[in-house]
DNA sequence: TTGTACGCGTTATCAA
DNA sequence: TTGATAACGCGTACAA
């Protein structure tokens, strides 16, 4: 078992002096030829590669991006996370993720972990806890510090960072804009309580697209879920509730829903209840993820573009670590990029 | 914007040594009340925090797990993240994610990245390339210069280290059995290529069970798919062929397949060809994820218990990585934890 | 009770 | 052409 071997170990080896070996490694023209040549062929040898940490202590870059995400068993962050690994990895970055399980805490504590020279900067999307509490202040001590932040997706307005997130008023309009051009006339809305911030974004598009149509919104179509539903255990919970909506309102012939799950559930309440997608109700989701893809019908939905997402807050994030050496504050300025969607017809809707 | 505040900027500023602050912080009974208070109240006014890179280059541990997948936005691999996520953070580690998205080089590349300093040992799923090309020289000379690895579910036998595995012969068999038991005669078996290690598995289950009813495998009965078919372009050949299954074996009873994806297509198959799940086909999956608990109907499944198998994984690592600073070498004789299955009942059989 | 010096592994600067 | 030294931030053995 070799362990990991240094610059010291080579020079020692060699009986040169340290700088000599890490100038020939360099491949420094102060060294000679000779013994620039000797030292690369032991380094090979013995497979010598800078260590990591102490190029990170001497820079200090670690070359490391944090993220905090509230689940990672999710098709959404999951596939941010792979966008952001993708450009991280490209630029030479490494990724380092913590979870904060929807909790304040977890999110606090994550992020002081990091913050405390592991990373160069976080790429985060809040928890639930935090947007109910709205007690931003480690966001603020963060940027504060020079850590800077991107956010993504449930992102907080009055933190001054840059941020990417998707158009969910304009992506939930698109939805039912379709619906409406469809023909339907009962368009029932299955979203979340209004603190989840995209749950009311996704709400008010619903809203705007049938003002925009003239229709008025009748409160009985709309049906607001406990979040927590989302969980497993709750599941059946959220079914009732889905069987109810359709049973006390018997004319309703669509369904737009604020994710998947809700959508899928949707559509196996209507079948229970003999109906059939999509002749008798058309489903449209947000949320592009397996369940889309292999429910029965396929699902009609509103596609983040997750992975793109992961992409543009990794550029984002990585643009201003490499700018921000060289002018000192000045830059600033932050970003928020709109990630547009794009409404994926499937077997749901006519 | 105040940077980062460290030991020697405080003792500078209380105008006392570095190492006084040092102790100071630490409660050494060295330093006498008065200035232990004032370093005290003062690092805290500036919300001191010890550099981790700094301690990690001193201690030469940086309490950070690196993980290699192949894939992350799969329930399955972003499962078992969160339970080495769980346990990781748990004992103060963190935790670092490479993607090899299935490739060698990108596998190679990455641990090589994560190697040098970054973090203290590895957790990691085998790439398919790699089990293809059965080169593993990263992997034993990762082991060779004293970091230790932990694989799971995609494992090496000839690598000498910990392995956190599901028993995929047993799983598949108990599922294959349960099928038979419910009267079906003639179980169809989908299933990946034999260089698949868990798709063999599987599939050798699923022949012991078989054996163990005295019937006969029939090769047209099982359906081998190229490993290719997961990703997403290619569903529908992936359906055909299936759909062609059921056609040319019209008195196919049951289904068994080797995943979630195989088995939910199974279902839309028979569906499309009029038959009904479970009345006249019944249908079991490996791996409990969205998929199956949303399918219509719900799907039986094998679960692998994913979290479960990240936490043995890290519980494996840290233990190693805590105990191999006490003894020198002698440790070693390493475990390979079979983490059950187990056989999740709903609705796609009777 | 406080301070000095060293080492973790590197690189950059300056001296030889 | 090579080597010694300092510095990144920390903790600690030892000296004052």
């Amino acid at each position: 078992m070799k362990r990991k071997i240094t610059l010291k170990q080579i020079a020692r080896e060699l009986d040169v002096s340290i700088s000599t070996v890490s100038k020939a490694l360099r491949n420094s023209i102060e060294i000679s030829e000779d013994t620039t040549q000797k030292i690369q062929a032991f380094a090979k040898l013995y497979n010598y590669r800078p260590n990591n940490i102490a190029l990170s202590l001497k820079n200090r870059k670690t070359k490391t991006i944090g993220i905090i995400i509230p689940e990672i068993v999710h098709y959404f962050f999951s596939k941010v996370i792979r966008g952001i690994e993708l450009v991280a990895n490209k630029k030479g970055y490494n990724v380092i993720v913590g979870l904060s399980n929807e909790s304040f805490d977890k999110e606090v504590i994550n992020m002081e972990m990091l913050a405390t020279g592991s990373i160069d900067g976080f790429i985060l999307s809040t928890s639930r806890e935090t947007l109910q509490q709205q007690d931003y202040h480690h966001f603020k001590e963060t940027i504060n510090q020079g850590m800077p932040i991107v956010m993504f997706d449930r992102v907080v307005n009055e933190i001054n960072c840059d941020k990417v997130i998707v158009d969910d008023l304009k992506g939930s309009k698109i939805a039912v804009d379709k619906l409406i051009s469809n023909g339907c006339k009962n368009i029932a809305l299955i979203t979340t309580k209004d603190y989840v911030t995209v749950g009311r974004l996704r709400t008010q598009g619903y809203l705007n697209a049938l003002e925009a149509f003239g229709m008025s919104p009748k409160a009985n179509l709309i049906l607001k879920v406990d979040d927590d539903l989302l969980s497993e255990d709750h599941l059946e919970v959220l079914e009732e509730e889905v069987e109810l909506l359709f049973k006390s309102n018997p004319k309703i012939d669509a369904v737009f829903a604020v994710n998947e799950l809700y959508a899928v559930t949707a559509m196996k309440a209507a079948r229970a209840l003999g109906l059939t997608v999509p002749d008798d109700v058309q489903v449209i989701g947000f949320s592009d993820g397996v369940l889309s893809k292999h429910a029965t019908p396929t699902l009609t939905t509103v596609s983040q573009h997750a992975q793109i997402m992961g992409e543009k807050a990794a550029e984002l994030l990585i643009e201003r670590l490499e700018n921000e050496s060289e002018d000192e504050d000045e830059v600033e300025h932050y970003q928020t990029l709109i990630v547009d969607t794009e409404l994926i017809e499937r077997d749901s809707t006519k």
